[in-house]
DNA sequence: AAATATTTTTAGGCAAGCCTAAAAATATTT
DNA sequence: AAATATTTTTAGGCTTGCCTAAAAATATTT
């Protein structure tokens, strides 16, 4: 089992969100650079040395898709930082939303020892507290724990991660009302007379949604 | 509150642990390549560096002792490390001799609220699976947990931390049958006749110690 | 005290990861 | 299709931490 460094998996995690939308198969150069932070430059640098330990599949000006091996170890990456994102929240007592910073670094120490006496710890979870599915050592992973909003209650968090129906009008609407994809949400009230409900969006702007949009409306429930 | 790399807090705790002993006021370039395992030229490099951040008081060939803030970084280092070591053992279940390394990599992390959280969910321990005394937020720390090993009972363990007595006969008869700083003992028996004991030392050798030694041998219980 | 041994430092180099600026390749407009 | 804009790569440099080999300083023997 190689021995990554931290650079190299924040590389292969960054690379393996990007790639994860089934839609998307390659990542750019100046995505990965985005989502990392650093010159588009470095990153061609560090794409070359990661090719050459066959974890991913780089073609000059083509963008990258990880290779076998490098989906393996991003998804146990993955793993890793879902499992103390969860310890943070559920045995140490931090909000749901301080923890990711703190995960990034817990994720890189390597023992395989470790991640097991944790997952057993924490009682084997299937999601992290951002609702987010935790892979097994193996890599299998439940699907999203995706509810329609029409579902939720009031003082319910979560947020939203698809649609049901996506015709056009429909997606150019939630644009419209900034009800994006990763949007947060707090249900505030439902109105039993027209199925509408009074959503608070990203901790700031308070929305009424129609039933219609609410049933059309993926979310996944959030701490 | 600066940030260390890995790397300076690695020195710093090697540092710390050879000056640690009132006796001995500098820690010499040779040492800590040995203690860290690198070249000595490495460590001139690295002593320079921690000069100017202050961290220590470098002249050239006559050894190095930290500053007041590289202690007080390193014992909160010693904090860190004290309570990942609790936390491995008392709550994943590792082994106490096994813990060590996992946790030189989790002391990396840079958090006071993980720190403090963590200390907290532990219960504010005073002292880790091996005894060792676990520094608190400002740096205080209680002393050894150290008796004598005539107090302890049959199953018992416990490592050698020190001498009642130092006459120099009595420290070369423990040199003599290898019950140095650190030996780990596993008590076998106590013969009430004579107040001698059979004692395991370092899982291997199984000796027999007079009443008279064991009184003047402090030890530190472990698990 | 001179000779020898040991310790420490200097000098020069290397890999990993990052950078900026310029060149090359690809995409988009017009 | 030509012009323009954007993306990606190359080239050259920097810092951190490490290395080896040689020089300098200090310690120990004789």
């Amino acid at each position: 089992m190689e021995v990554l460094t931290q650079a190299e998996e924040n590389y292969l995690k960054a690379i393996f969100k990007l790639t994860e939308s089934d839609a998307v198969k390659a990542a750019s150069t100046n995505a990965i650079a985005a989502a990392l932070g650093t010159a588009a430059a470095s990153v061609t640098d560090m794409l070359k040395r990661l090719a050459a330990k066959n974890l991913l599949h780089y073609e000059k000006h083509r963008g990258v898709a990880l290779t076998e091996r490098g989906n393996e170890l991003a998804t146990n990456l993955v793993r890793r930082h879902r499992l103390w994102e969860t310890f943070l929240v559920e045995k140490l007592g931090f909000g749901w939303d301080g923890v990711h910073d703190i995960a990034e670094h817990l994720e890189h120490v390597q023992s395989e020892e470790l991640v097991e006496r944790l997952d057993i710890f924490l009682g084997r979870p299937k999601f992290d507290p951002h609702g987010d599915p935790i892979p097994d050592a193996k890599g299998r992973m439940a699907s999203r724990k995706q509810v329609q909003l029409s579902s939720l209650l009031p003082n319910e968090k979560a947020v939203v991660v698809g649609v049901l129906e996506s015709q056009a009008a429909f997606l150019q609407y939630l644009n419209r009302v900034q009800l994006t994809l990763g949007t947060n949400l707090l249900v505030q009230e439902r109105f039993e007379y027209d199925g509408s409900m009074r959503v608070l969006i990203n901790e700031r702007e308070e929305i009424t949604i129609s039933q219609k949009v609410c049933d059309n409306l993926f979310v996944q429930k959030t701490k």
